[in-house]
DNA sequence: TGTCATTTGTTCGTATGTATG
DNA sequence: CCATACATACGAACAAATGAC
């Protein structure tokens, strides 16, 4: 709305759609799109500053909020007393930040009371084998465990899951349910391993009366089945879960920001 | 080493060590150790924009500048006429990144034909804006489209989605059937915004007849509802989608990888 | 409802510092 | 040393969003 007229900003004004855009926001586009219509090239110089705040009758400072943002993007990279190159054509693929999915991982274990039902040791099968990444006839410790929220006594599990160690792990189902931490963690502290590399799948799911039954909930009802393998550095499987998550009682939030690339260097 | 200017009249050049860092960046530090150690916790507004330059004596552009780095490391967000609230506590050590995060959605997408079916426009009602994160009232373009494997000719779609934009972007729901990319990313390019944080829940539940039919799947059989709310730098919603994805086509595969702690800055 | 004060967002102008060739 | 070009910093003003009255 009340755009009031600038004068002399003819170029930008007209490049401009739809009167929501700022006028910084506009110049970035519109460099973007020179840029991707190869006017200037990788590895090629930009105009200067001043030649941008003249062509556009824009001011020096909205020259460099535009310019900021295509360097924020990677597009751009600057350097004091030589000028801007254009580094790359398009946008890559950027990265996420994943906010709150570690994060959530703790908070849900600190946030729950862990009973283990039942433990065995066994070697992985081929279907067992397939689901946890590791290779057939591996021994692994198998945990049945019940998740209940800490406040209320004995009620309604919030989820039930198997967890995987390997064989020289074994020792740690000792304590999973004294640690009010991750097993991932509890793995990582006595055994000195490092998790590098979690992966996560999660498939909708009703449940069979035999899994209805320790959750105390009704065969046939929705859950989330969500199985995750822990990795080391050397993509080994350390760890992992096969989970049962009733709908009615739990559902997956994440929150992922976009990374931008690390200023002012490179 | 930090020490704490309380009252009015400490500056900047007491806090800088060597005289290296620039004003901003020692203001961007000292803030960030304040909020780490708990003087502004999370969810708390910090002082206005005009507060901190009385505060620490400078100007508001060199507050800003410093804001705007910790805005951009997810620590803060502002909003215009409320203020800067402190979003998390620290950039915390351990990150995950999701790797094939995006770029799964960006070859799911790819790989996949859109059609739209239907297409409306509407005000979000108390339960819509809810579910995106938006005000009640807020005019928003929807369009209903179904998802195909390109591949095959027109056998069963994939997954079933609504998609919302804001009224303002209603324009690229026109172009989403045709171009092989993402909808986040035609709003992006189309209206110079920029998606810069993603959220986004999981839940499983049994499709009910309507839901089923033009997916072609059998009523009651068991589907992801995902709904994911795409914000820009303002926290405004831009972009949400809402999708099922029957069991049996559909399971959501994610990879972290946790970030190695490099940390060169300072 | 609408007005008003507050707070961040955008834009201009100007000056000086720093890195480079 | 000097000219160039980006980096930092100060000041000022208005716009837009929001919440309170």
């Amino acid at each position: 709305m009340s755009l009031k007229p600038v004068n002399g900003a003819a170029t930008l004004a007209a490049a401009r759609r739809g009167g929501g855009a700022s006028r910084y926001a506009t110049l970035a586009r519109l460099l973007t799109e020179e840029i991707e219509a190869g006017r200037y090239k990788v590895g090629q110089m930009i105009p200067t500053e001043a030649e941008l705040q003249q062509r556009f009758d824009v001011s020096r400072h909205t020259v460099r909020e535009a310019l900021r943002d295509l360097k924020s993007q990677g597009l751009l990279t600057a350097r004091a007393g030589v000028g801007t190159v254009v580094r790359a054509k398009s946008r890559p693929t950027r990265f996420m930040q994943g906010i709150g999915t570690l994060k959530e991982l703790v908070q849900f274990v600190e946030a729950t009371r862990m009973k283990v039902v039942k433990r065995r040791v066994l070697l992985a099968d081929a279907d067992l084998a397939e689901r946890l990444a590791v290779k057939e006839g591996q021994q692994l410790h198998e945990a049945f465990v019940l998740r209940f929220l800490p406040k209320e006594k004995e009620t309604v599990p919030v989820a039930s899951m198997f967890i995987y160690v390997r064989a020289e792990h074994g020792g740690v189902l000792d304590h999973i349910d004294k640690a009010g931490q991750p097993v991932f963690s509890l793995v990582e502290r006595h055994h000195g391993v490092r998790i590098v590399e979690v992966s996560q799948q999660i498939v909708a799911v009703t449940l069979a009366p035999v899994e209805a039954r320790p959750l105390k909930a009704r065969a046939g009802s929705t859950a989330l089945h969500i199985s995750r393998q822990y990795f080391d550095s050397q993509d080994r499987m350390v760890m992992a879960s096969i989970g049962l998550y009733p709908s009615d009682r739990f559902s997956h939030n994440t929150k992922f920001r976009i990374q931008p690339p690390d200023e002012k260097d490179s």
